[in-house]
DNA sequence: TCCTTGTTGCAAGTTCATTGCAAATACCAT
DNA sequence: ATGGTATTTGCAATGAACTTGCAACAAGGA
């Protein structure tokens, strides 16, 4: 399937079966649904993997669209701005993914040291803690980050 | 306390009451202590928050002690190694910070928001989590990390 | 004190990400 | 459909944290 053909230069593209509504949260705030963000848009949506910039640009130019990887880092902010898209900075990568929100609760995650693969982990075990945590500290607690590190099935 | 006073070109300054076996730990990999290395511990010591290598490179600097911000790097590498520091990649700081290790045992932190301020949780509430993790992801999980940020007492 | 080898400073290089600006384009009004 | 205008994009430059190459320096055992 041909990603270019998806891409009309005016408005919403069935093809590639944008939320619908997406394009108008764009407006709704003064901005435009161009092309390279449909195909961003799009790329996040058939990707499970949260993904790199770097990744965004290099998976987009194979399928020829053509976009800059400062677009992609400016599409990114805008698209974190608008909620529709998780910032995860995982421990020791030296870099930001991104994943669509797409209504996924706050959650935590995993990665395999070896082949790099990143779960989700639908439980977030923090609740009590961070109550005991203010008791003990005496801070407000406003958020946490936590990630697991190990070896997936197939890298054991 | 004149910092560089206490600075001898040769051997352990007892004035920095550094551990004296911190010499000997270098040495006994092959490594010398130097003017540097112990300049820069000795301020790990005296400050209690973790501190970047830019942050020890500053103090240093203000101390008159000659040090370059690569070996700054340097240091805290080999520090590492020997185990004597434990390198925090705080969540969204995009830096590095060091404490030193002084049989501090696995632990978390939170860091303030507004002033910086950063203190040790001494419990980790993961272990059993952990055991959960694994069953439910059939991964072997190796390592995580944990940080909270919020409002220090101070800050609130 | 000498000699060997680890260490340092300086400069240059990397990587991820941001910023300035002119050209291109989305899209609303006509 | 056309035009006007504010947004977006690409390119180049910049920034921040960190690393690497190499010659000069110095720690510390002989
Ligand atoms: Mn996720
Ligand atoms: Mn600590
Ligand atoms: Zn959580
Ligand atoms: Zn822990």
């Amino acid at each position: 399937m041909n990603l270019q053909q998806g891409i009309t230069h005016k408005g919403l593209n069935l093809l590639l079966k944008l939320e619908p509504n997406i394009p108008k949260d764009l407006r709704a705030t003064g901005r435009r649904m161009t092309r390279t963000r449909q195909a961003v848009l799009a790329l996040l949506q058939r990707t499970r993997q949260p993904v790199s910039a770097n990744e965004i640009f290099d998976q987009l130019q194979e399928e020829k669209v053509a976009i800059d990887l400062v677009t992609v880092y400016r599409t990114m902010h805008v698209l974190k701005e608008l909620g529709m898209v998780l910032q995860l900075d995982l421990h020791q990568e030296g870099l930001s993914r991104y994943e669509l929100k797409e209504g996924r609760e706050h959650h935590h995650h995993i990665r395999c040291q070896i082949c790099g693969l990143i779960v989700d982990l639908l439980l977030c075990p923090l609740k009590k803690v961070t109550k005991l945590i203010e008791q003990q500290t005496q801070f407000i607690v406003d958020d946490h980050t936590l990630e697991f590190t190990g070896l997936c099935p197939q890298c054991q």
